[in-house]
DNA sequence: CGGGAAAGTTTTCGCGCGTAAAGTTTTAAT
DNA sequence: ATTAAAACTTTACGCGCGAAAACTTTCCCG
């Protein structure tokens, strides 16, 4: 650095102040360092820059499974975002696993990150240990919350979810029951369940819920074997099924498709099988997927903004107030 | 460092050559630190580590599009196989920008890593940046070569898949038609419409090849508006279709569906689609994808283990050879 | 028991930058 | 033209560790 700054006519120091923000210079300073740049391609050393800071420009981002597109997706989003705040992202998988999600956290510490978002694993989730975390670094969860954890939440409305599907399939047709798995990996499940029950109730209808077996994040798989099942043992108590989320549906539009039964919204289907969530995928489905769909848009801006906001904010014990975010009905052929 | 190394009765330097290699101290040492590390749960300062050393235990792993579930699910495989080897990955997805991927690759150049597996782009890469990186840095090239760059290629026979899947699909059937974009970004896609004529000329047929409009990674989309078009204009010239990979069979099926062509290999299929991959998905389509199943254990280990090697070895020029893994055939439902 | 190798200790240096203080120059506003 | 604020320079220190050299202790094996 003190070689570049020599080269651009300009001392360390400065040189210095302009990688951490290149708007603190003057811009006759900027502009030279920035010639110099192009001509010396120099760039400042990672870990001295972060060696002697109390805080990093690094803001971690950590989701339980990436290999699920949703949140691919969303991880993607948020990574633009954040790069476009002029941070530096790191994206982590805790791969559905609760002792990675912790060792993750704990490289996590030695980064020194201005601040993290994190999804967790959800049911899974070292609640304490999540817990210390967050009063280290300024954490804002988003997806899957945890109660009191974190400086904010921003997710979804998933008892909103729920209802809204459910109130669409009874107005189309006949009151859905619900798909969902027994030991659900996420909280949110219990919040659509619950959206769900109220909906019916507000319909004058019996809830009739269907609980599958299966653990892990194989979901499709879940929702296939749980459909075929069913299937076998008499059938759903239904002609509509509100799947708990998209990715059973999918597995339950493969079991239907196995068994024959025809899926679709109009005179010629038999059944009619609903998601939630939007997957990216659920609009290629055979039928394509009626859903709820996540506002990953609006998440994943959130989210970003609401942590740089907590990041500024001096008042470490602050919580800001969590965000959710509705989600929108988008018809398709399945219901 | 000085501190913990008091309470655990050695000196600073050998507490550091543990944390550097904790086989490297002898037994009872190491029993001695391991017991100070659980009453005060020490963690060396990252950036302190690495700053004055020329290799970090840090490895890239770099993807060209992480919302693809095929680079989700080998990325998830890599990260598991460097963690235990020892190493720390740090996963980064290029989200289909040429630009984006450029910036990794120099990002990463301050991380100094000891090694990096990088599936670049293709075709839209700038090979020369990259070759450069790859001079400075022991890289693995996976998925998707470069010719001549990095220490060494491993990857799938892709030649070998469309083989495989045409003389399935000519002996059970008809000689299929391979379905296509015009401007693949991978190019995989090219070795796959060679594998695909060279099948075709052997068995005497005439190779059909369907090329659709289409850029960027959303091949769903591609696929399934390609084939509308195709059954506009008169349908496809054989009943049965080879895509070039599961992700615009997905599409494809998509379109099928949307136009009653029922999809199968039996009596009541009217027409034929296979897919190359064995992408996550294909299983649950419906009717589920007949495809040539990547080797996704194979080409995570080989790459993980390939790239240890050609870090271990000093002889920075020399290229390994590279290792291309055979497709297995998948027979489902849709061919 | 002796001897040499292996492991640990002491000491010292330096990595490449952040940061702070004190002094100097430039800028912008009156 | 005056002046104060803003920006830059100079100097100096330290972050927390890796690494190397020279020395001492421990270990293993015949």
């Amino acid at each position: 650095m003190d070689d570049f700054a020599a080269v651009s006519g300009l001392s360390r120091p400065t040189v210095s102040k302009y990688f951490n923000d290149p708007e603190s210079v003057r811009p006759t300073t900027r502009r030279k360092i920035e010639d110099a740049l192009e001509r010396f391609d120099y760039r400042p050393n990672m870990f001295a820059m972060n060696q002697n800071r109390k805080l990093t420009k690094n803001i971690g981002v950590v989701v339980p499974y990436l290999a699920d597109p949703f949140f691919a997706e969303i991880a993607r989003r948020i990574e633009e975002d954040v790069i476009a705040a002029g941070y530096r992202p790191t994206l982590f998988s805790a791969h559905g696993d609760p002792a990675l999600e912790m060792e993750i956290l704990d490289n996590l510490r030695s980064l020194k990150p201005a601040g993290v978002l994190l999804a967790p694993l959800g049911r899974a989730s070292d609640k304490r240990a999540v817990d210390a975390f967050c009063r280290d670094v300024p954490t804002i969860l988003f997806d899957s919350n945890l109660p009191d954890v974190g400086r904010a939440f921003v997710g979804s409305d998933n008892p909103q979810f729920s209802r809204v599907a459910a109130d669409y399939l009874y107005r189309t047709g006949d009151a859905p029951c619900f798909f969902e798995m027994i030991n659900p990996a996420n909280p949110n499940a219990n919040k659509r369940r619950a959206g769900y029950i109220s909906a019916m109730e507000r319909l004058g209808c019996e809830p009739r819920i269907i609980r599958i077996e299966g653990d892990g994040w194989n979901f499709e798989e879940i929702g296939r074997k749980g459909g075929l099942e069913i299937f076998d043992n008499g059938g759903f108590p239904s002609r509509t099924v509100l799947c708990s989320n998209d990715r059973l549906a999918i597995g339950l539009l493969s079991a239907c498709y196995a068994k024959g039964v025809r899926v679709g919204h109009g005179e010629r289907g038999e059944m009619r099988v609903a998601g939630q969530d939007d997957h990216p995928f659920s609009r290629y489905t055979c039928p394509s997927l009626t859903t709820i769909a996540q506002d990953y848009d609006a998440i994943s801006r959130t989210a970003t903004e609401t942590l740089i906001r907590a990041m500024d904010d001096s008042s470490k014990a602050a919580r800001a107030d969590d965000v959710l975010f509705e989600g929108k009905l988008i018809m398709r052929d399945s219901a």
